[in-house]
DNA sequence: CCTTGTGAAAGTATTCACAGCA
DNA sequence: TGCTGTGAATACTTTCACAAGG
């Protein structure tokens, strides 16, 4: 496999495929074509095969990918072969919810720590047994529980000050659910998560789409 | 203002200039030159001013940008000079915590109608004065309330159903936050939003990058 | 002198189209 | 024959660089 830079938006994709395989493999589908996967997906047949072109070669010509199989090698790609611990600051109604739902314990991610810094708050223990720490105890506790991904549910005024004492932990990777673009150096890497730019995004389609 | 496809990448960030815009306004900071807005929004000057130029000529040569007048005249190339109504479909965890969202209120998405199909919670008044109706209703519900945007937080294997019945409204503009790929006719716009695959995209980062 | 607005250049990403192989 | 893997072609985006103008 030789060194090339991948698209960000590969990455991305690669995601999607695997929802849509992990289907399949519940469904008890054996086989799939990219044409197949790509229709499922909302993409090009050949942007799928490109993707996974970067990685190796996975199909056989004449038959297609074997489910099972391209899954297993997509989630080795992106990193999904072990479980990935979470630390979440802000235990709002958004924060509690993240930490409630499903889709993170499927898909191999697992929270070890909870901060925030309402005294009422603070202390309370969780339906999952996590406690809630204060916030000046987020380095400490993450590194003692070996948190590898934050995620910030904060306002956005807290969220820059959340994330400079992940940096410090170290914790390389931030999930931001606040409406602001955190600073961070090189090496570390910051998702957002936005839900009133993908609004707004609908509004302009509404408005002149 | 002469006609030239837009690309959707310029409307996220014209979003996302918006939010900063925001917090200027508060600040009381006057005047912003494309520089310093892009170093806040951490993307090449010249971006902002060639997002902006497809719509306009918004700024002062030599000056810079009326932080007030801009962010005025980017809600209004996004459509967000009125109101806009949501209906939300799953109310489990996640779909309580964003109908109790403040983010949305404030950028002028309102919800005015809800629904779920767990007779536990059909018929409950939630503590907006609003009440959950079952997913049958959903059309009429919709047509009476005005409900412009849907919004999906059912499991994956409800979505394109609720979805279906969104276009049946016809409701044009769909925010999903199922893991599933959503199947929708041309004019009619899907944003999804997939908390594991951005997720998933740190996990890569930090197992590759 | 400073910063916008914008053609032209560079850089990326996607799609085509077909050779290669089961 | 059918579908992958991939170079070549196309399309799209971003960045540069500078003229225009307060």
């Amino acid at each position: 496999m030789k060194y090339l830079k991948i698209p960000a938006a590969t990455i991305t994709r690669l995601s999607i495929y695997s929802r849509a395989l992990e289907g399949m493999v519940e469904d008890g589908t054996p086989v799939v074509s990219s044409k197949t996967l790509a229709d499922l997906c909302g993409v090009n047949p050949a942007q799928i095969r490109k993707d996974l072109a970067y990685f190796g070669q996975f199909g056989v010509r004449g038959v297609g990918y074997f489910v099972k199989e391209l899954l297993f090698d997509i989630k080795k790609i992106l990193g999904l072969n072990k479980e990935w611990n979470l630390a979440i600051v802000g235990m709002g109604n958004l924060g509690c919810a993240l930490l409630a739902h499903q889709n993170f314990a499927k898909q191999g991610y697992r929270f070890v720590a909870a901060f925030d810094n309402d005294m009422m708050k603070v202390g309370r223990k969780l339906a999952t047994g996590l406690m809630i720490h204060p916030i000046d105890e987020l380095v400490r506790v993450c590194r003692d529980t070996g948190a590898e991904i934050g995620v910030i549910c904060t306002p956005p005024d807290k969220a820059q000050d959340i994330a400079n004492r992940f940096l410090e932990v170290p914790v390389k990777a931030l999930l931001n659910f606040a409406p602001v673009q955190i600073q961070v150096p090189d090496g570390f890497k910051v998702e957002n998560v936005d839900f009133t730019v993908k609004l707004d995004n609908l509004a302009y389609h509404l408005t002149a789409g």
